[in-house]
DNA sequence: GGCTTTATGTCAAACGTTTGCCATACTGCG
DNA sequence: CGCAGTATGGCAAACGTTTGACATAAAGCC
């Protein structure tokens, strides 16, 4: 019955003051707009949409508030909510190259996840540069991003990593990892990557064999050469060192090493992996126009089984990376990291497997 | 002399405060922090870093603060700013899929127009959805992004686009344009497109063709559609109508066509136009799941000249989008919208060019 | 010397939310 | 009826920056 009056009276303040729904700055109603059409006091409103905080005001009055807000398309400025709270819900996702096609389901993994959890990604791409990525942290800090998710880190980046991490914004790693840095992390097992492809390469017979290798100052390249070396020693055959490695890991770099591969006049391998499919692209580019066959010629394998590796000429051979688990994890982690910032999850690692496709031949 | 002590004097000042450099909040220096370790106000020190108003701080005290920002990494908070001057820098990219491949150089396109002026660029990803490219606006809007540029219109979009327009956020369509909407567009002329495809095959001597269509409700689509047929027609050769149209312009839809396309117990045609790649790769696989050959058995033609087409087997004829001229216009077209917001842009429209591979032949 | 300029810094009010605290009114209870 | 207890809404101070208005002092001018 109180209730009833209650509910009556705000309505006749509310219709007072409806009539000039906005004010006219923006286009957007504010706390205050619809304040001041439901009759009651912007605090209330606030209190009334906050799902956390809706058992501070009444029932009828909340219904009501929540009626005008809907009326009116009231929306949360996440900008100012950012400033006094804190949290921006927004996570910046760091990727090294959008031009890898095997990126597109790592950010696919991310994204979904990070939307179940309400919050959204903000993606920006270091074209494989620390001096660019510094910048580009530094820009997401004075954003106040709630955490980083980065899938370009370098080697040397250990330092400016801790020290954004040491300023409070939570960073987590995934697909490259950063050794000796206690950060949350989610990559691929590239050791056991390297050493599927040698196993496959010496299980087809070959005994001569080379890397295109990614840049040397990237963990997972390093991982990957490490085990490849190491299984290929092991069974004693014979790694053919190309004299450079990859400033990054893409298309023109592959070809690039696999041109000075095939200009030294030197013992030539059968067999090649390349550290990502990309380069392994690149290499077949050369290959071709250098009127060479694979896999008659060499055999290749490249890394990350890539989407339409499947389709090129010939069908890459290739271990897979489950990118998209990849992100989903990452993403996970950065969930877990946001909502108990005491208890750092543990970092974790994937096992790729290897895809057999018709780029590699029994010698 | 006068300044000399002036300076000395701002010295001691800043000795004094130096000492607790920081509050204890965010690891992070605010302007008051900053203030305090110069011994100014820190409405100085706000001035003294912004180059529009340098001028009203004298140069000894402006080197002096400079000084000591630096010193302390001071970085100025762009959500505060933001929240007060209305501008967050930061403009919106929505992608209908992230997963093809076209939309990289789209992208890179768009980041490095923007990052030379200062923005930053959010990605996200619409899944080719209405319902979500709604809820991803007005998610956008409450955080105040400056500007949004859409890659992602349906046909339907146009009064929701219309309402995020009137709420003062500018928006450019890049790609996709929305027919009779008053919102400058940078896209391709797909109506060209359509035709160049047609006379291809038309030159090759092929008069039963068929279309791999995209969405009805894109515009893109619609256009290369148009084109196509308008040019089959004139030429009097016949077009075999597939009963259905892609959901999404993916691969599984371009696989799912292609099936009906061959299950329909009618004449078949000789040569295929996939409203883009991926639709034209899909259609490749169910071909060779059915034991069928390209170019022999079909001519097909895809759209976009994605990366990677020029690879896979058989190489694939396609119709090249400049991809990445694409998304520096469209950059280039919101940094003029938001310095001069009163003249908005004329909308462009780019030429494609027919690239001629392997995937079709002469009848 | 008294006057107006000009240069330079400080003050304080925004921007739109969030939230601890207070005021009020109502409830239940002895 | 008086009092503690509870429910509910308002108040106002933050969050960090920007910026118009003001204060102060020096400089220029007659």
């Amino acid at each position: 019955m109180i209730k009833q009056l209650k509910s009556e009276a705000m309505q006749e303040r509310g219709k007072a003051a409806e009539r000039d729904d906005l004010r006219q700055g923006r286009g957007v109603a504010t706390l205050e707009d619809v304040a001041r059409a439901a009759g009651v006091h912007y605090s209330t409103v606030s209190r009334a949409l906050d799902p956390n905080k809706v058992w501070r005001v009444n029932v009828v009055t909340r219904k009501h508030v929540q009626a005008v807000a809907r009326r009116m398309g009231y929306q949360r400025d996440m900008v100012a909510s950012g400033l006094k709270r804190g949290r921006t819900h927004t996570v910046a996702v760091v990727v090294a190259d959008l031009g890898n096609p095997f990126i597109a389901p790592v950010l696919r993994g991310i994204a979904n996840r990070l939307e179940q959890a309400g919050l959204m990604s903000m993606i920006s791409d270091t074209q494989d540069d620390s001096a660019r990525l510094e910048r580009i942290l530094n820009h997401l800090l004075s954003r106040r991003v709630d955490a980083i998710i980065l899938t370009a880190a370098h080697l040397g980046d250990g330092p400016v990593l801790r020290r954004i991490s040491r300023q409070g914004t939570p960073v987590v790693l995934a697909v490259r990892n950063v050794p000796g840095i206690r950060l949350p992390a989610c990559t691929d097992d590239d050791l056991l990557g390297g050493t599927l492809a040698a196993r496959h390469l010496l299980a087809l017979g070959h005994r001569r064999v080379a890397q295109l290798r990614g840049p040397a100052d990237v963990y997972s390249f390093v991982e990957r050469a490490a085990g490849f070396s190491k299984t290929v020693a092991a069974a004693g055959a014979v790694e053919v060192e190309v004299p450079s490695t990859g400033l990054t890991p893409t298309l023109d770099e592959g070809g690039r090493l696999m041109r000075l591969l095939l200009d030294r006049k030197r013992v030539m391998p059968t067999a090649i992996f390349a550290h990502n499919d990309l380069m392994a692209l690149g290499a077949l580019a050369v290959m071709r126009e250098r009127g060479l066959n694979c896999p008659k010629d060499f055999s290749v394998i490249g890394y990350n089984d890539s989407p339409q590796v499947d389709r090129v000429m010939p069908p890459l051979t290739t271990i897979r990376q489950p990118g998209e688990e990849l992100g989903r994890t990452a993403a996970e982690m950065t969930v877990g990291l946001l909502t108990s910032p005491d208890r750092p999850p543990a970092s974790r690692s994937l096992a790729p497997t290897l895809v057999v496709r018709e780029s590699t031949a029994p010698r």
